[in-house]
DNA sequence: CATGAATGAGTTTTCATTCAT
DNA sequence: AATGAATGAAAACTCATTCAT
């Protein structure tokens, strides 16, 4: 039914602003239905611009996919270079960080969908992503210098990768957001109150500090425990 | 990425066969392209089926897929329903589940992006199954028998949610695979490497095992913690 | 959706009775849906029978379809040809036709349905059967009879053609029927309750009674009458 | 039958143009083989214009349908709306009418068979139309002013329904039209001819003037006339 | 007689993209 | 810079009909 006449004049010439426009726009319906279902058309519709304008400004629709791609994961970085934690105590600082993480992906749910979107399609843009280099995540750096402070003043375990580390931080962090939906209906729980937010928030804290306070070896381990199925992993 | 003509004879008629095909196929070709880019047409050519069958058989594209996230998920807490740890100490029993889980998603990357998709669409098919009280993990009882038995041993802290602790578990579990592409991409890792996937493994049970043998409240508190940015949390 | 299990039993095998049924329900899914929109799913599911016994029995779709018209068409001159109406006064015995017309339309929707789609169709299907001669309607000739009374008694005028005027009767007594959906529409009635269905019924009744009693040429003629646009009559 | 790419030029810029040549294509396919039969291939191969302008100017096969039925009716109480009988006799403003509309219905078969199709659909479109308050036929009113002044003159009879009359004088007129294949076929007759048109239109004329003229209550009651099956009608 | 499974052609509809202004 | 109109390929889905048992 062709498209009832938008409400909004026709544009002002102004191209920075219906670039800015197509973007938000692209963000909101490419989290919302995914690359492939997400049509030129609504996106158009969403911001009032010509279809046309797609093109012009982004070359195809996967052209505009990347660049919303892109800009979901500057900004995220862009808030990770900001954080300064060096003045707090070691503890303090990967409480600090957590924070940072969960609130994030609280505020962000746009990140938190391009981010599983983008794993789904075996990270084919990002990787042709001319920016690809800046999204080394700035964190991995901070979280070094603090496990060393809190190293140093025997407050955490040595043996730490930061990479490594870093990765299952995340994963206490994101998994339970990317995953709400899941978890909610199986759990029967509404995953986003506050109370269980803030639940999850001191668990984390929790999983990651007993981490790194836990005495290297000091652990009670599974006896005879034996590299399961180690053969699948060749694979 | 032509179709067109099937070579193919004619089906020999074997309902239960046509049908097992359509769904291995739609496993395929879901998991690999998600639900809205997949096509029926592929699907058909894939198992060497008569395009027609998939509605003859499961209605629409939409209930293939439906069929096809119901025997991902069926498999899998078929699994977790056979596992048996009970005879196994609570710390060598925790390590086998964390193995159960990685070897599943390591062998079962249909599951692991069945899951993936189905969150970004906000478990909408998921939530429509009648067997969705069937996809209650198993695991969650078992976690707390085990649970219960290292608490009372004095291995285990005692403040433990069992569900909120599944979680966790889960988490750093499965976060590495679901994400390995645009881990890999960044960090410029081979995620899936015997090596790296070991590694991961003894990090989960690192984790797992620190947090559950951390005595409660023996860590060092990060001090003046508040809650952070509670407001934000409320919506 | 693969259809799902009828309830019924696998039939007994009984040639008339399952001929029977299909029929039946035919009559009932072309005369709701229409030739075109009719599926030989819903007619085989709709009388809990093989779909393959469609063709067993009528040959194709359309073979059904010329069976249930001729069904349709055979049971309406049957009654008309038992209508005995000679024993009546001229008057009453056309009143009795007008009721059994009226009274079959309202008892025999089908009827109605299938008349008006066959005349869509430009009666393409009717003319191609074999049983046409024999719906040539019983009616006209018991109307002579009647008009042959009436007017040696004087009672009714001399010029009326049977066929003309059998066209006018059913005319008045079928449009409201078979309009009755637009009718209602517009005006905004329900041209089925009993009342109004009584007052069509005395309207036809006078209106066919006036036309025959009127004596030849006593009405006032329209003064200057000339054949509208007799031109365009010729195409 | 075949189609197959167009030969013609792509189209020169023009909405207007290409909405009214589908809509004109529309017409004729709808009313030649109705809504399911009508197909949006031949439709669009009729006005030489690409298929998807179907759904960027209608919204989808059945919203062209019903377009393609409200400019059918649209034109036809347009008609209606202009004829002007108020300084003719009565009878000759009612013989106006009845010429108007058998006129119409030779000129129009496109009008005869929509109104066919779409009872035979229950009016379910008309009654979707935001325009059916339009389609109050404009005659009724036209007709109950002329009835009042052939009554006040004495010509008329005073019992006449303006609503009931209307239905009864288009009955007259248009079951000739719209069952002329049927009728045709089963009395071996070419209704279309211009003598039988205008015998038809005689008839009409004559029993609709004979109606109105009728003296009330002169007519020679049936005698012992019972209201025939009432119980049937409460239903 | 009766049936479930299978087929291929055809249908509506959607979509990214380009044209002409 | 911006726009409405136009396009062709491909998508999901439907259907009458036939096969093999």
């Amino acid at each position: 039914m062709k498209r009832r006449k938008r409400a909004t004049a026709p544009q002002k010439r102004n191209a920075d602003a219906t670039r800015a426009k197509i973007l938000q726009a692209a963000l909101d319906e490419f989290s919302e239905r995914g690359l492939p279902a997400a049509s030129t058309d609504d996106i158009a519709d969403r911001c009032g611009v010509n279809k046309r304008m797609i093109y012009y400004y982004f070359g195809s629709k996967e052209g505009l996919y990347l660049a919303a791609l892109e800009s979901v994961f500057e900004r995220f970085v862009a808030l990770e270079r900001e954080i300064d934690v060096e003045h707090l105590e070691p503890a303090a600082a990967i409480e600090a960080m957590i924070d940072l993480k969960i609130d994030y992906y609280v505020e962000n749910p746009h990140f938190v969908s391009f981010l599983a979107m983008e794993n789904f399609y075996k990270a084919r843009h990002l990787r042709k992503s001319k920016k690809l280099h800046m999204f080394k995540t700035p964190l991995t750096e901070v979280i070094a210098r603090i496990l060393k402070r809190g190293q140093s003043s025997g407050q955490f375990r040595q043996d730490v990768d930061p990479v490594d580390f870093y990765v299952s931080m995340c994963a206490l962090c994101i998994m339970y957001f990317s995953n709400q939906h899941s978890l909610g209906a199986i759990f029967q729980r509404d995953m986003m109150s506050g109370a269980n937010i803030e639940r999850r928030r001191r668990t984390v804290v929790d999983f990651v500090l007993s981490y790194l306070q836990m005495t290297d070896g000091a652990r009670t381990p599974a006896p005879g425990r034996k590299p399961a199925r180690q053969a699948a992993l060749v694979s």
